[in-house]
DNA sequence: GGTCATGTTGACTA
DNA sequence: TTAGTCAACATGAC
C-alpha cells in the first residue's frame, strides 16, 4: 500500500541496496508504466550509470544518477521494489528489472500497473509544475499546516488525501490520521479550529513516524491504530464499538463513530 | 459474474 | 474558482 511511509520504507530499501553500482542492463516489462519515455530511451538512459542519491516527495521516489538526470517512481496502488540474486526467481509482476555489474537486479513489480516510471532533468519542476505536489506530509512546518487546510472547503479527510495541498497520504493513513486526531473525516476542515489542527499535526507525525519505524508493516502496528481493524474484526482498538465506513469519491473512509466526534 | 481494492487523472456538474 | 462524483487504467481476491 504505497503511502509516504511505504515509499520511505522503499528509499531506504533502495538506498541501501542500489546506489553506486553500475547499470548493466535494463528490461521493460510492461511499457505502459512508462511516461514520457520509450523503452529504448529509458535503456540508453540508464546504461553504464549508476545511482548516487535519492530523494522523496510524497509518494514519488527520486533516484540521482551521476550525470543530472532523475528517474521518478510512483507505485500506485500495488507497487514495491525487490532487489534480488541473480538466482532466485524474479517477482510475478515485474514491469522493470535493472541489471548491476555486481549480479544482482532490482525489479520494480505493479501487479496493476497502475504506477509511472519516468525520465526527467528537473525534480523541482516535476515536483512543483508539472505535478503541482504541496509539501511533503513529513516536512511541512505547522504553520503552513493550518494554512493549507483552513483554505480548504473540503471534508478533512479529502483536504488531507489531496495531493496538491499536501503530498504522501493516502486512504488508508488519512484513516488513522483522524483517528489518533479524534476528527470525524467529513468534518470541513476550515471549520477546525487552531487547537484541533495542532492535534491534528501531531497525529500525522506520530502516524507516519511510528509507520515508518516499524516498516510500514500493519502487523507490526500498535493495538492503538485503526489501520488493522479496518480489514480485521471492524472494531475500534479503544471502546470497541463497530466502525462505520463511508463512501466518497471512490473511497472508502473507516472511522469510529464514538471516537470520533470533532 | 459481480464487487471491491492502498492511486491518479480527466471529464463533467454544482 | 473550488469541490464532489464518476469512469478509466489492469489485475486479483472473495
Amino acid at each position: 500500500m504505497p503511502e509516504l511511509p511505504d515509499v520511505e520504507v522503499f528509499k531506504r530499501y533502495f538506498d541501501a541496496t542500489s546506489l553506486h553500482q553500475e547499470i548493466e542492463g535494463v528490461e521493460v516489462g510492461s511499457t505502459r508504466v512508462l511516461r514520457g519515455t520509450s523503452q529504448s530511451g529509458l535503456a540508453e538512459g540508464l546504461k553504464d550509470r549508476s545511482f548516487v542519491s535519492t530523494n522523496r516527495h510524497g509518494k514519488y521516489l527520486l533516484a540521482h544518477f551521476d550525470n543530472r538526470l532523475v528517474m521518478v517512481l510512483h507505485f500506485g496502488m500495488t507497487g514495491y521494489l525487490k532487489y534480488f540474486k541473480q538466482t532466485e526467481k524474479d517477482p510475478l509482476h515485474d514491469r522493470l528489472m535493472i541489471t548491476f555489474a555486481n549480479g544482482f537486479h532490482l525489479a520494480y513489480d505493479s501487479q496493476r500497473k497502475l504506477g509511472e516510471i519516468r525520465l526527467i532533468g528537473d525534480e523541482d519542476d516535476f515536483i512543483h509544475r508539472q505535478k503541482r505536489l504541496g509539501p511533503d506530509a513529513l516536512r511541512v512546518p505547522l504553520p503552513d499546516f493550518r494554512d493549507i487546510l483552513s483554505a480548504s472547503r473540503a471534508a478533512i479527510k479529502s483536504a488531507l488525501m489531496n495531493q496538491q495541498r499536501l503530498a504522501g497520504i493516502g486512504n488508508v493513513y488519512s484513516d488513522e490520521i483522524l483517528f489518533q486526531a479524534g476528527i470525524h473525516p467529513g468534518t470541513k476542515a476550515r471549520d477546525l479550529d487552531e487547537k484541533i489542527l495542532e492535534k491534528l499535526f501531531e497525529s500525522m507525525e506520530d502516524v507516519l513516524e511510528k509507520a515508518i519505524a516499524l516498516r510500514a508493516d500493519p502487523k507490526e502496528f500498535p493495538g492503538s491504530f485503526i489501520i488493522p481493524h479496518r480489514d480485521g474484526d471492524g472494531k475500534c482498538p479503544r471502546c470497541s464499538v463497530p466502525l462505520q465506513s463511508e463512501k466518497t469519491a471512490g473511497r472508502t473512509a473507516y472511522f469510529c463513530p464514538k471516537c470520533q466526534n470533532a
